[in-house]
DNA sequence: TACTTATTTTTTGCACACAACAATTTTTTA
DNA sequence: TAAAAAATTGTTGTGTGCAAAAAATAAGTA
């Protein structure tokens, strides 16, 4: 009967992930212990185990007798994200470029088929979570232990980055997003190819690309309005 | 009487990370949860959790139903360090020299104060803690929380490094350290000029460095003994 | 009304007990 | 004697109760 127990663990433990990620629990959000354990039917004991756990991993941030929190993403972090990204992700992908096995090829492709239905048909949450998928298997790619924890921790906020910033209204928006499409492919030809230095150099552009997805947030184009008028622009 | 289990509880964090990273316990060594809490007078549900965190920053592993484990030190993991430190280091380094705040500046030369003195007369668990200290300020100065997880795990294996492959005997050895030590006067230097250029090249000279350090000992210099004579180099 | 201060309520942290699991040893059986 | 099954032992995982701390609320004073 214990067995049910661990489950909902494993099941809290996702859940909470997932969550955090698609912004479903914005940052900053207390994360009570009694009423996530009555909700999952898990005593605290376990409960905190799954905080603990989560907070080495940075999904949320424990404080000392009072309790915790989603972990915070301020203008400071979105700054630490554009520094330390390009860097990180293109060690990545240019080690994974020289390690990648042809199974882990396969996930990869599979991931990136994942990710164009969710571009298609899914919901924003979808998109972030396939995308998210996608580099997590880069990482497996790249294997090496020292990298890891920090490649984890910049994809944690590159979903909550993604999801943030992003308006399926905007058609620049979406242009850039089939975009990235297309980087994640040829990312992957270039893994196949085991072409370390095209896969390292499309790791920038993909970050780039990022960046320019959030100033196109950040700073809007102008409202086509004039002072006192309202113009439209006439068909040709 | 809670506030005493507490001060254990934190005795017991701040032991466990320096008995690992000195090498007084072993990668791969049995943490006895019952042993440790009765050694400790704590019992074992904050010992739990202390160990949760501590394998969230990379000390320990969790095994299912089968306890805690130093975490190990392989081939593949001292080719991953050598792989990944220059890059991440030279980041650190960089945004160091960027950043640095005068009072942090005052820390990293209290930090080589003590570092110099323990390569005079400290014992070698000693000078590993220095020189982790050391690096350990450097890390606060770059404060780029995407770089600091890889950062932090490097600085464990570096010190279980430098405490594995070093005998004080070898003269190279220790002229090697005192190099270190210089290398440290450099990197103050470059940080308090802002020279983040200088600051990175050095961060790659000092990680290349210890790879001689670790060559010297996987290598050593070949004995002086003939075949079959036993041979002594005469004074000129 | 604003500001303390006291009291209540809520929430977190720790300890213990028991259940589940893994490994080892003993017993049974071929 | 060897292999398989069963019991034993040691160790980890979970649930619950209680104590301590923090937050919220109420009461009293200027």
């Amino acid at each position: 009967m214990k067995d049910a127990a661990k489950n909902r663990k494993a099941e809290l433990y996702d859940w909470l992930k997932t969550a955090i990620m698609t912004l479903d629990l914005r940052p900053g959000a207390d994360l009570d212990e009694s009423r996530l354990s009555d909700e999952f039917q898990l005593s605290r004991t376990p409960l905190r185990e799954v905080l603990r756990q989560l907070a080495g991993e940075g999904y949320v941030d424990l404080r000392e007798n009072r309790g915790a929190r989603v972990s915070e993403m301020s203008h400071m972090t979105l700054r630490d994200f554009f520094l330390a990204a390009p860097m990180i992700y293109g060690a990545v992908l240019q080690l994974a470029a020289q390690n990648a096995r042809p199974e882990q090829v396969d996930d990869l492709k599979a991931a990136q088929e994942v990710f164009k239905a969710a571009l298609r048909s899914g919901s924003g949450a979808e998109r972030a979570m396939a995308n998210n998928r996608f580099h997590e298997v880069t990482g497996e790619m790249a294997d090496n232990i020292y990298l890891l924890p920090s490649f984890q921790r910049l994809l944690i906020d590159h979903a909550r980055i993604s999801m943030t910033f992003y308006r399926p209204q905007d058609a620049q928006m979406v242009e850039n997003v089939s975009e990235a499409s297309a980087q994640h492919d040829a990312i992957i030809a270039a893994i196949e190819a085991r072409d370390e230095v095209a896969a390292a150099q499309l790791a920038i552009d993909h970050w780039n690309l990022s960046r320019d997805q959030i100033e196109l947030f950040v700073m809007p184009a102008g409202l086509d309005v004039q002072l006192g008028s309202v113009t439209r622009k006439t068909p040709a």
